[in-house]
DNA sequence: CGGGACTTTGAGCAAATTCAACCATTGTGG
DNA sequence: CCACAATGGTTGAATTTGCTCAAAGTCCCG
């Protein structure tokens, strides 16, 4: 199956250098402990690394195309990456945006379900799947690992669907900038202020409105004094109670009162 | 966390009784070889089958709610089963429909993510978590098919994202039907008229839509000479050209004229 | 035969889109 | 160093798709 894409491959990233490529050793990696590579001891970490290159892309640049071969496995560790798939005339869906310590390429039947792009610039640990798979024969708990992390995608995925299917434009967009809020907190990242890579046009792909409205929400929002921003990628949660109310959240909860979630 | 719920739970299917529902031992089950259980030989099938219980429910009753405790997973062995969540106000979005031969029940930390309601009278097999997860660890390729299962469920989810985000009215009904279709044809059963045992509303409910703009588009559709229906629970797609179009599938082939999917 | 649930159809309405213009920021070349 | 093109964001007016409200038709089952 082919897509239809209006852009070349042109700027598609090499492959690292096989071997060639030295990588900073797992051991010392600053999102180890939030991704997959976790669950794993001193040895077992050192035969993870024997199987890693990095990659590295500028903005724009695909990690792969839906419908290639999935031949890799990646997981991010600096930069933001969106995940899409196209309509044949280029309606564009986001299904969804990854951060450091996330982790990228499951695949249905060794094809890549969706295209991966840099937002911003981005590094990435690039596995070669059958070496991985092969890993998993051995640690079972990796497997586990990645069954959790699939689990938990299964989740956002039917949350993303409630928010596609039966929410109002300006609940969709506070619902995204509470969303990376909580993403933030939980990675004990400052929350108070959500950062946003992203374009407008991003944000409508991925909300399923248009680059207008999703415009138009910021401001009215704003307006309302529910969020507050200078920079259109630096956006406050101001009223607390009326962001959960309009996210559809049932407790009003600034991320940071939160016991746990 | 508690979601709100309008209807009481006096229908909630009571548990089997433990042990006392004798079950069709799996070897004689009808679709084994589609599940799970699949991969299972024989042995390991006794195994399994000391830890399944049978559950009917009557159409409308739950098999359980989102936020239960995720004390069991399932297999759909007959029947028809909406999974759904709901925002505070009552909006619902269901977020898939399963057949026979389906899984259902895997969780994030413990707590089914969505509801699961029968829409016709159903049997399934009933897994308890704990003892299913220990088997995990002795049957490695079992745990294997459920990161398979996971990975096409996150793939289908992906797809609905694109429906729900970017495709019109029609264009969602006929891509609902399509797959309808396709899946009816992927198991061997008669793909030419697809069996619809919801209602507009479940189907209104599934694609983001009124039930009123669903009967709107099946008619339409209906007079474009697309689709034809004496019972609206009984649709056949007549242009399948036009089908494929509208549900955005690059080959215009009815499904029984495809090589491979 | 009658009641209830579901489906269909119609008319008016509203949320979001389309089309268009304008503004702000950034980077480039003269 | 500044003019200016390019990109991305915002705002406005007109349009449209799908929704809401309302009513009528259909089917099933007691």
């Amino acid at each position: 199956m082919e897509i239809a894409l209006k852009s070349d491959r042109s700027d598609f990233n090499p492959p690292a250098r096989a071997g060639a490529t030295p990588i900073n050793p797992c051991a010392a990696c600053g999102v180890r402990d939030l991704s997959i590579c976790g669950v794993l001891d001193g040895e077992e970490l050192k035969r993870m690394n024997d199987l890693v290159t990095e990659a590295r892309l500028s903005p724009g640049q695909a990690v792969f195309y839906e419908a290639d071969p999935a031949s890799y496995l990646f997981v991010i560790v600096e930069g933001c990456i969106r995940l899409y798939k196209l309509l044949l005339d280029g309606r564009r869906q986001i299904t969804g945006f990854l951060y450091p310590s996330d982790f990228l390429g499951l695949a249905m039947q060794d094809r890549y379900a969706y295209t991966a792009e840099a937002v911003s610039p981005a590094r990435l640990c690039r596995f070669d799947r059958g070496r991985l798979e092969a890993l998993l024969e051995e640690f079972p708990h990796l497997e586990k690992r990645l069954l959790g992390i699939a689990s938990n995608e299964l989740a956002s995925a039917q949350d993303q669907m409630l928010l596609l299917g039966r929410k109002t434009a300006d609940e969709k967009v506070m619902s995204f900038l509470y969303l990376l809020s909580r993403r933030a907190y939980m990675k004990r990242q400052p929350a108070d202020v959500i950062q946003l890579p992203m374009s407008r046009y991003d944000i409508a792909d991925h909300l399923g409105l248009t680059t207008e409205t999703v415009s138009r929400c910021f401001t009215r929002l704003r307006k309302q004094g529910v969020i507050g921003f200078d920079d259109p990628h630096q956006v406050a949660i101001l009223d607390w109670m009326r962001c959960a109310d309009l996210a559809g959240i049932d407790e009003g909860m600034a991320p940071n009162t939160r016991i746990n979630t």
